[in-house]
DNA sequence: TGTTGCTATGAACCTAAGTTCATAGTTCAT
DNA sequence: ATGAACTATGAACTTAGGTTCATAGCAACA
C-alpha cells in the first residue's frame, strides 16, 4: 500500500491530475482507500492501471471515454464488455492506420514531395 | 479555384474550423489568396494539404507545432528542415509503440487478463 | 515542541482547439 | 430587384484536461 506522492513518482503523473482523474471516476475504488486521516492509500497495482490509462489517453481516447469503459465493466454481461473493448481496437486500428499515412507523407516531405516541402 | 464552401465539403472540416486554421497559420498563402470581394480563393491543392493536416492533428500534433514546422520551411536550409520532420517522424514511432501496447492491453482485457477487467 | 513537509478539499484559473454570435457586404435564382 | 444563401470579421463562448491557490489537518524528525 503506497500513498499519493509515491504512485505520482511511479507514474510520473502530477498528484493534482492523480486527485483530478479520481475526481472523473477514472480511478476504480478497488485501487484506492482511505487511512485514519483520510489520506489515499493505494494498491500497487494502481500503478500499472495507470500506465495503461496514459497510453490510452495518449493515443486520443478521452477521460470520459475511459472511465465509462472502467465503470460500465462493473454491471455489463460478458458479451457487453466484449463489445465496448472490441469497439476500442477498432478505434487503435483506425489511429494506426491513420499514422502510417501521416508517417509516409512526411517521408515524402523528407523527399520534397509533399506539399509542406514543395509549397511552402 | 474554388471557394471556402467547397473545401469545407472536400476535406469535411467545418468553415469555422478553416478560418480558424489561417488564423493560427496553418493555412500558407500559396493555397489562398482573395478575390475582388475579399472572399477566400483556395487552390485544389489545399484539400490534400488539409488532409495531410488532420491526420498529423488526429494523432497528437498541435496546431503550434505543425504551424511552426510549415513555416519554418520557408527559411530553414535543407538539413534543418530535415532534422525538423525526422523528430516528427521519431514521434510518431513512439505514438505508434504506445498504440501497440494499448492494443495488447485491451486484447488482454477481453481475456479476463488485464486490470480493467480483473479489478473493476 | 516547533517547523518543515505531506495530505486534503473546493474553487479559481489556464490553454488548446474550436464554435457561436452579431453584424455587414455579396451573389444568385426567380 | 428582392429574399435566400454565401462570405467576411472580431469577439464572446465552450469543452477537455489539467494546474494553481487558499486554507487546514497530520506527520516526522531534531
Amino acid at each position: 500500500m503506497i500513498k499519493i506522492n509515491e504512485v505520482s513518482k511511479l507514474t510520473d503523473l502530477p498528484i493534482s491530475t492523480l486527485r483530478f482523474y479520481e475526481r472523473k471516476n477514472l480511478v476504480p475504488d478497488v485501487f484506492v482507500k482511505r487511512d485514519a486521516n483520510n489520506y489515499r492509500i493505494y494498491s500497487e497495482e494502481i500503478v500499472e492501471y495507470l500506465n495503461d490509462v496514459k497510453a490510452l489517453l495518449s493515443v486520443g481516447f478521452s477521460i470520459e471515454e475511459l472511465s465509462l469503459l472502467v465503470n460500465q465493466q462493473l454491471h455489463l454481461s460478458y458479451e457487453e464488455k466484449k463489445k465496448v473493448v472490441e469497439q476500442k481496437i477498432k478505434e487503435i486500428d483506425d489511429i494506426q492506420k491513420q499514422l502510417r499515412q501521416s508517417k509516409k507523407f512526411l517521408k515524402a516531405v523528407l523527399e520534397g514531395k509533399a506539399n509542406f516541402q514543395t509549397k511552402c
